[in-house]
Formats: C-alpha cells, structure tokens, sequence
DNA sequence: GTCTATAGCTGGATAGAC
DNA sequence: GTCTATCCAGCTATAGAC
C-alpha cells in the first residue's frame, strides 16, 4: 500500500466531495464521477479533489471505506438484536444499501486499489457473519451438517445479491417464490419477524 | 430501436474485430475496448470499426449477440441430455463463460443499448430453462410447493454468480460447503453425475 | 485551503482518397 | 473495403497565484 497524504484538510469540503461522488455513483454510475463533475455537484474547485485525495483512485477509496465502515455498524446491529437471521437477510437485502455496493464491484474489475479495498472488507464482514450466525444457529439447534452456518451465509447473500442485479434489468422471474422460500427458512428456524424489522422499501415502477 | 446498418461487408473482418474486442474485454475488462486498441489487435484500421459497427455500442451489442447465441445453444443441449439439472449447473458455474457475461452486467450500467440486450436474452433464457426443468422435475416427482422450478433455477443461478464474483476477488470462505450443499442436492433428485459431464477447470492460484 | 490556467493524453467519430 | 488525416470532447493531474 502506497503511503497516501491523508490529508486532514477542511472536513466540510472533504465531506462534500464524498457526498457528491456518491451521489453521482448511485444515479449515473461510476463512469460519471469525474473530477469535474464531482467538484461542480460539490460546488467546490476542480483541483481540490487531488488535495484531499492526491488521486481518483483515492477519492473512490475513502468513499468505499467511509460506507464500509457504515455497513459494518449496521451489521453488528443486526447480528446482536433479537432476530440475527431476520435482521441480517433484511440487512443484505436492502435495495439502496447494495447499489452500491454492486457499482463497487464493477469497478474493480479494473481499478486494482478498489479490489484489494472489497476483498479485505469482504472477509472481515464474513468472518463477523460467521462468527455471530454460527453462535445464533447453534443456539436454534441447527444441525450443522445439513445446513453449515457458512454456507447459510453464502447462500443468502448470492440469493440477495441476485434478486437485486436481476432486479436492475427488470427480470423477476421466480423471485417472489424465491424470496418466500427464504422467508419460510426463516420462520422455521427464528420464528415470524418480529415487529421492528426495518420496513423494505417497495418497489417503484 | 434506430436503424443500424448491419452492413454485410467482409465476415473475415468483422470476426477478427469481435475477436479481439472480446479478448480485451475478457483479459482487461471492457473499459479496455477502445477503438484503437480493438483495432490494433486485430491488425486492421481503427475506422473499420465504424464502417462494421457505426458506433462502439454497436460493437458491443454485436459480441453480445454472438455470445448470447452460443451461450443458448449450449444451454438446450444441457437441458435435453440425461441429466439436465447437472448439465444446467455445470453450464452456468462454468468459469470461462460466465466472466464475459459478468464483464456485460457491469457494462450494462452505463450503457443503455447492453442493458436493453441483456434483458431480452435474459428473459429468453430463463424462459427456455423454466419449460424445460419444469418438465423434469415433475418427471422427478419433486414437490412444486417445496421446490417451486423458478426458484430452484433462481437460487442455483445465484449460488453460482456469487461464488465467482467472489472468487474474483479471491474470497472463498464457505464456497467449498455451499458447492457440497448443490451437489448433494443434485445427486438426490438426479443421482450421481454420469461420465460424460464437462469437467471443471481447476482454478489457477 | 482554494482558486486559475493549462499541459498532456486518449477517446469517439468523420471526410475523403485509394 | 481499407486507408490517412484530422477534429473535437473529456479526462487526470500539476504549477503556481491568492
């Protein structure tokens, strides 16, 4: 890892920059957070993105960090309230939180900063899941040979995660069983979701 | 849908530029699929793409397509062999032919024209999978309330995406159980995988 | 910290000769 | 069909004034 400036800098301004490279991320994707464009949306100077964050590479860094850290609170909510499972699916399979997530993914394919940034952040998520979810499924008396807490795990998020790209091209085929198959899993093993699940965001068509 | 010119000129040509455009896209991801680059790797003048294709996203959707056609006759051949829902999972975890497709997801989100094709193909595909395994299935005396086609189909689709995006990024915790999980699942409804299934290429490390 | 100005590059696309 | 030559837009990044 280069040593990187990291400079402290003007918060607001910084906070900004992040805020609009975000924006633009989500609605036009990662193709459209240029400097230009993310210091207009900013309202600030072109040349202050390289200030705070030497390069673009940077500036995507420290936006994936400032939502990894986010995420990872939200997470450790989820894992310690009543209903872990519940709380977790809910969690990964909420619409605005995996958007993002998924123009990460893209650009990785050929960012290698950001790629080694999701690959470290995966697995220190994974190994939270793991370690809370195999607590919580054992405690349920779930047999481990048939349902492995890590494969649980995995399957729920490949589930999630592909509902919601599907989603994005309009395909929906076999979803809503596909999501009631999951939600039958889970009244089996951690009872009806309780109220105070977070409410999902319906769909806008 | 505007009119393209869909000119005929020399297929020698126009197959060496979808050559080269895939191998770059495959090898160094699509933001590498310039016009110069193409070209030059095909050893013809970077115009030609213009004269072939009218725009970059007419090259595109051009390799899209000839993917696509392929990919779907391999799909009927799985689905009419001995074992279809073996053939099936075999076809999509197959690594050389799902990087390309993920490559067009992440392409798609800034291209208009991609997104259009690849829902189409999409919902083509599942179409054919759905009629078909519906079929065996019910051949197979499976319960269509305990294991609805579109959600098997679903969930073996995604188990399959998820783990090669994350291998992609070199995080494999869990993988080894959940691919045991499928395969268990497959072996009792099918029996065991006859010769004659493609082997898998081993992952380089 | 924030600005102006600009260098340097790469890309998509076209006109027109051969 | 294939080429040369070229236009123009947009990008990252830097130097240096304020």
């Amino acid at each position: 890892m280069a040593a990187r400036r990291a400079r402290a800098g003007d918060p607001t301004t910084r906070n900004a920059l992040l805020d609009a490279a975000q924006e633009l991320m989500l609605h036009e994707g990662y193709a459209a957070v240029t400097t230009r464009r993310v210091t207009a949306r900013a309202g600030v100077n072109s040349a202050l993105v390289y200030y705070y964050f030497d390069t673009m590479d940077g500036l995507f860094v420290a936006l994936f960090q400032r939502g990894a850290e986010r995420s990872f609170e939200r997470l450790k909510e989820a894992l310690t309230s009543d209903q872990p499972l519940w709380g977790f699916w809910e969690l990964i399979h909420d619409r605005s939180g995996s958007a993002l997530t998924m123009e990460f993914i893209a650009l990785a394919n050929h960012r290698k900063a950001i790629r080694a940034e999701i690959a470290e952040y995966s697995r220190k998520f994974r190994r939270a899941q793991l370690e809370a979810l195999s607590a919580v499924m054992e405690r349920y008396g779930l047999d481990p040979d048939r349902w492995p807490p890590s494969s649980v795990i995995v399957i729920l998020s490949a589930i999630s995660r592909f509902l919601l790209i599907e989603e994005a091209f309009d395909v929906d085929v076999g979803h809503a069983e596909t999501e009631a198959m999951v939600e039958d899993f889970l009244r089996t093993i951690e009872g009806e979701r309780s109220r105070g699940g977070r409410a999902r965001v319906p769909r806008s068509h």
